[in-house]
DNA sequence: CAGTATCCGATGCGATACTG
DNA sequence: CAGTATCGCATCGGATACTG
C-alpha cells in the first residue's frame, strides 16, 4: 500500500483499492488474468517494473491470497496462478480497461511507445488462419524505434508462433511499415486501416488474402470494438 | 499518481490505473457519484483524508477533467460535479464494490469502525415509510464508541431527516444498542437481523412496525444482497 | 533464468498555521 | 465554512550489485 494507515472503512470499495490500487498492481493482475505465470513473462508486459518491484508485489499478492505460487519443476522455478478471488478481479479490470478506452484521450501514451511491450502485446492476439502456409513471416519496420530494434519478425512455423527480433532467415510473406504510434493505434481499434493507409505513414505489402484484412490473423485488443468518445469530452492524463 | 514516471503503456487499462488509483481518488470518487457535491460533504465519506489532500485531489481530478468546479451563490463556495466522463465510472466503483463485497475478508475494518462515518452512510439509506409519523426518533447508543459519542439520533421531521449527534429533545419511537461493529455489519448485509438478536448483542425496541424489518426504514448498503463467499476462500488485507 | 539485498534520493502526505 | 501555504519526515521505489 501506498501508505501504512488504512482508509479506516468498512466500505467494500474502500477495502478493494485498499488492497489493489497500489503503483503495478492491477497491471501485473492484468498479465495473469490474460495468461502469463513466469517472473519474466510478467515483466515482458510490464517492462517498466523493476524486478525488485515486482518481487514485492507478488509477495504482497501471495499473502492476500489474490495468488499462489506454485512449483514448477525441480529447479526452484515456479509459476504464479491466480486464485479464485484473483480471478474474480476480471470483471474489475474490464470495467477499468473499457472505460479507459473510452474516455481517456491516449496522445500522451503514443509519444512513447515501446516496441517490446507493442510486439508482447501483437503475439497474444496473432492467429493462425486456414489459408496460411504452413510457415509464414510478417517482417514489421517500425521507422521511429531505436536504430538497432526497427526491424521483428512474426514468424508462423507449424503450431508455433513466435516473435523475432533479429531476422529469422525465412522468406517473408507480409511486409509492414509505419511508425511505433501507429501500429498501437491500429491494434487498439483507435484509427482505422483506411485512415492508416491514406494519411497514417503505414504500408503493407503481400499477398491481398492477408493484406486487404490484416487484423483477421493480426488481431486487435479486446478493447479494440468499443470506440473512443469525442475528444472534447475526453479525460486527459498527466 | 504516486510516482512521476508513467506506465509507458497505451493499453487502456494501464491508462486508467495511471489516472485513478492514486490514494483515496476513487473513494473520492465514490463520494461524488454518490451525490455529495461539497469540500465537507465529501470529507464526511472520507473522513481520514487531510483537507490539504483532498484539496489537491479534487485538483487533479478537475484538471484530468473528471470533476468540474461550478460556483454556487456568491461567497466563493463552489459545488464539485462529475463530468459525463466521471459518471462513466460508476462501472469502475461498482465493480470494486462488488468484488471487495465478495472476496474480502472484513475483520480488520470492523475493528476500527468510525462512529462519524457509520452514520454518514446510514443517513443515506434511511428512508420514510408510509406507516411514520410525521416525527420519528431512532436513538443508537453505541457501546464501544468514545465515551462523549455513545448516543446519537436519528430524526425525521416532516421532510427532513437528520443525523444528530446531541438530543433533539423530542420523543424517542425506536431504541437500538449495539456495539459500532455490528451496526455495519448489519448494513453491509454480513450478518442477519436474527444472528444479531440472537449472539451480535444487538438490541431494539419499539413498536412492531418499526422493530421487525428495521431495514424497511434503516436501508442497507446497495451491495448487502451480495452475500460473502465462504471465510477461507477471502482475501485478506494488511 | 529467477530472483534478493542494500542503498539512497524523490515524493507523498500529514500537521500546523493562516486567509477570505 | 472552505479552503491554501509551508514544513518535515516516513516510505516508496529505482539502481546497482549479488546469489542459487
Amino acid at each position: 500500500m501506498t501508505s501504512v494507515k488504512s482508509y479506516g472503512q468498512f466500505c467494500p470499495v474502500a477495502m478493494s483499492t485498499e488492497l489493489l490500487c497500489s503503483r503495478w498492481t492491477l497491471l501485473i493482475i492484468r498479465e495473469l488474468l490474460s495468461g502469463s505465470t513466469s517472473f519474466n513473462d510478467i515483466r515482458r508486459g510490464v517492462p517498466l517494473i523493476s524486478r525488485t518491484l515486482l518481487s514485492s508485489r507478488l509477495k504482497e499478492l501471495e499473502s492476500a491470497r489474490l495468488l499462489r505460487r506454485v512449483p514448477v519443476g525441480s529447479s526452484g522455478r515456479c509459476a504464479y496462478r491466480l486464485t479464485a478471488a484473483g480471478e474474480g478481479l476480471e470483471s474489475v479490470v474490464n470495467a477499468l480497461g473499457e472505460w479507459g478506452q473510452e474516455w481517456i484521450e491516449p496522445e500522451l501514451a503514443l509519444g512513447e511507445v515501446n516496441y517490446g511491450y507493442l510486439l508482447w502485446n501483437l503475439r497474444r492476439t496473432v492467429r493462425r488462419v486456414s489459408d496460411m502456409p504452413r510457415r509464414f513471416v510478417a517482417r514489421f519496420e517500425f521507422t521511429d524505434a531505436p536504430i538497432d530494434n526497427r526491424h521483428h519478425w512474426l514468424l508462423f512455423d507449424g503450431e508455433d508462433i513466435d516473435i523475432c527480433h533479429a531476422d529469422p532467415g525465412f522468406e517473408v510473406n507480409v511486409w509492414i511499415e509505419c511508425r511505433l504510434r501507429t501500429m498501437a493505434e491500429l491494434w487498439m481499434g483507435w484509427i482505422s486501416l483506411s485512415s492508416a493507409l491514406e494519411d497514417g505513414g503505414f504500408t503493407i505489402d503481400g499477398p491481398p488474402e492477408f493484406i486487404k484484412q490484416p487484423f483477421r490473423w493480426l488481431g486487435q485488443s479486446r478493447h479494440a470494438g468499443t470506440p473512443k468518445l469525442p475528444r472534447e469530452a475526453r479525460v486527459v492524463m498527466g
